[in-house]
DNA sequence: AATATTAAGACAAATTTTATCTTAATTTGA
DNA sequence: TCAAATTAAGATAAAATTTGTCTTAATATT
């Protein structure tokens, strides 16, 4: 039940990135040494973003990465995805088929319940929110307080 | 992102429990059977249960499990945490000394935010709601609609 | 005391995560 | 023009976790 540690490094690599002037074309060594990541392991996940499509990648001297699609519209849901796989708080929250048990299981709704909540919250933030320093808490008090 | 097959095997296994009258005796082999899940994989889970203390055994000719907490008082995110350890969507939401980026982390209280949430969710649910068709949405309205 | 039944605990396969190491592409400059 | 330098791409591998099975020990029954 967490995100890894390869989506920790890809969201805040993409923070940094998103913190230079539009168009920059930034190298996995800097992006890595800025994030306090191992670069090898980053240059393999920024090959996973490329493959996405959210941002560009070129090879060779003077290569690197630009962003593909704005910091504004990748959000967080979004990079988790990419890198770590969909989302699925329970293999039933997919598709029901996915589980023989799901026509009469009791606690299947629960699941696609918080799911729901997850996932909102997760897309609600994109990774220009943290670059720009406007951060504020997206999730309405009543998710922080319904206990 | 997900709770692993053997907390799920856990919960609905202390559902089917949670059915029978208040201090029933429980074999693993029909747990098992009744929740669809391999026999010998569930004894292993009810075993880390009965170490938690929320189940009591009984080992030997009719032996077996009782529940030890009312399953009012046993919540989702308890057997979650029981069986696939803390809940952390991130490692920075125990505690900030955990990543020695915290202190000046863009993305830190994004976790810390969503990760209360996720919890009260988990923790908002008990196994008793399951077993008494009692189920109803839990959740306020605004948190399946906030985006 | 032998047998049957049950959970406990040791063991193991499979998968996922977290990387590193090697190769290929591109640019630069001798 | 061609070697050297630089960068990402891709192959490989170690470590950790997940998902189980198999063997042992405990207890009750006959
Ligand atoms: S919660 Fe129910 S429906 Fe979902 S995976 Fe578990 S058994 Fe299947
Ligand atoms: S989000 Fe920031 S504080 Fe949390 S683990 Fe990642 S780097 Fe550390």
């Amino acid at each position: 039940m967490n995100i890894s540690r390869a989506s920790d490094y890809a969201i805040r690599g993409l923070v940094y990135m998103a913190k230079k002037p539009a168009g920059t074309v930034c190298f996995v060594k800097d992006i890595a040494k800025n994030t306090n990541s191992p670069a090898s392991f980053m240059s393999k996940i920024f090959q996973t973003l490329a493959k996405s499509g959210i941002v560009h990648s070129f090879i060779g001297t003077k290569g690197g990465f630009t962003f593909n699609t704005r910091p504004e519209d990748i959000t967080i849901k979004m990079v988790v995805e990419i890198i770590d796989g969909p989302i699925v708080l329970n293999r039933c929250v997919i598709n029901k088929s996915s589980c023989q048990n799901a026509g009469n299981c009791d606690v299947h709704f629960m699941w696609t319940d918080i799911q729901k909540m997850l996932s909102k919250a997760l897309s609600s933030y994109s990774i220009a929110d943290f670059a720009n320093d406007t951060f504020k808490n997206k999730l309405p008090k009543s998710d922080l307080n319904f206990a």
